[in-house]
DNA sequence: GGGATATTGTTCGTACCCAAACGACGCAAG
DNA sequence: CTTGCGTCGTTTGGGTACGAACAATATCCC
């Protein structure tokens, strides 16, 4: 057996052999299975072809994008919309202020905030990077038919919506 | 606005305002950043309602099933079955081995190679888990219509083969 | 006003994550 | 038989990743 066959089909096959007398739900376990597989080929994908020029890890570029978008943050809600815990996002801001992509203000009103903002440099970055992004973004699915996309779309939106309902 | 809305919709009407005139592929925007959040709530929820009570971690399980399924690995195919590096295998299995749940053994034929086995004890654990992990596997995907996560599973293939087939 | 309670961002400890460099080993051509 | 090249797993160095504990700040309730 070749290399490159440890993925995917070979893996079902090999589990199905395995346990193929337990009660299991094969259709539950592929798509989660397949899910993080794609998930992580396509983090890898627009690290090597977009960020890794620009020197920015995939949270990093996450952590600038959402701040853009809501044309700055304070933390607790970039960690959210970043989808990574305040103690990382710490550690990546950290890691931003010292590229002088991201500027750390203490709150005025309330002492506890912090807020988010992009410097002049990290502005320029973002608008560099959020093409060159979504174009290998649309190459990644391109294979897909628009139907099928927004099926899976919609999937993997009720997956988000079930453990967040779930989180008690 | 209240906090929770920093998800999904609200992020990409935020981005719809911000970039509204670029010529942006909304559809794979959308798909590839909710591909990205739901394989992370995906992890977190298994990881916190599963593996934590057995002190493993996901990578950490990853790596045992695929042990298990194939009836042991050399390295390097580990490494590509459970979609890691080599580099990062190699801490892991160090992890493992120090739990008592892996086995190293330096290949007989090809001293280069090194052959990764489950432990008794590592057995027990992985048929342990196995089961309640795909309980919850079943779970997360419990709001999803059949038909859909057929298709949600074909799209995410195709995302995997995509990414595979540009790899030069 | 003052004590209990909640929330904020940070620190700490442990574990992952990968590219690149590395040393050990296999293999084939000369 | 040795020289060169390829492949193996590991090490290195920088950067996430998160739960728990923490100090500072805010707010509630009497």
């Amino acid at each position: 057996m070749k290399l490159g066959d440890y993925s995917l089909a070979e893996s079902e096959e090999a589990m199905r052999a395995k346990v193929g007398n337990l009660p299991i739900d094969f259709a539950s376990a592929r798509a989660v299975s397949t899910l993080y597989r794609a998930a992580n080929a396509a983090r890898t994908k627009l690290t090597n072809s977009v960020l890794r020029e620009h020197d920015i890890t995939w949270t990093g570029w996450v952590v600038l994008w959402v701040v853009w978008i809501w044309d700055g943050l304070e933390t607790r809600r970039a960690s959210e919309a970043a989808g990574i815990s305040k103690a990382t996002l710490t550690g990546v801001v950290n890691t931003l202020v010292t590229r002088g992509w991201l500027d750390r203000a203490r709150g005025t009103e309330d002492k506890r905030m912090v807020n988010l903002s992009l410097t002049p440099a990290g502005l320029e970055l973002v608008q560099t990077i959020f093409e060159k992004f979504n174009a290998v973004e649309a190459q990644l699915v391109s294979q897909i038919s628009p139907e099928r996309l927004e099926e899976m779309t919609a999937g993997l939106r009720q997956i988000v919506e079930t453990v967040e309902a779930t989180r008690d």
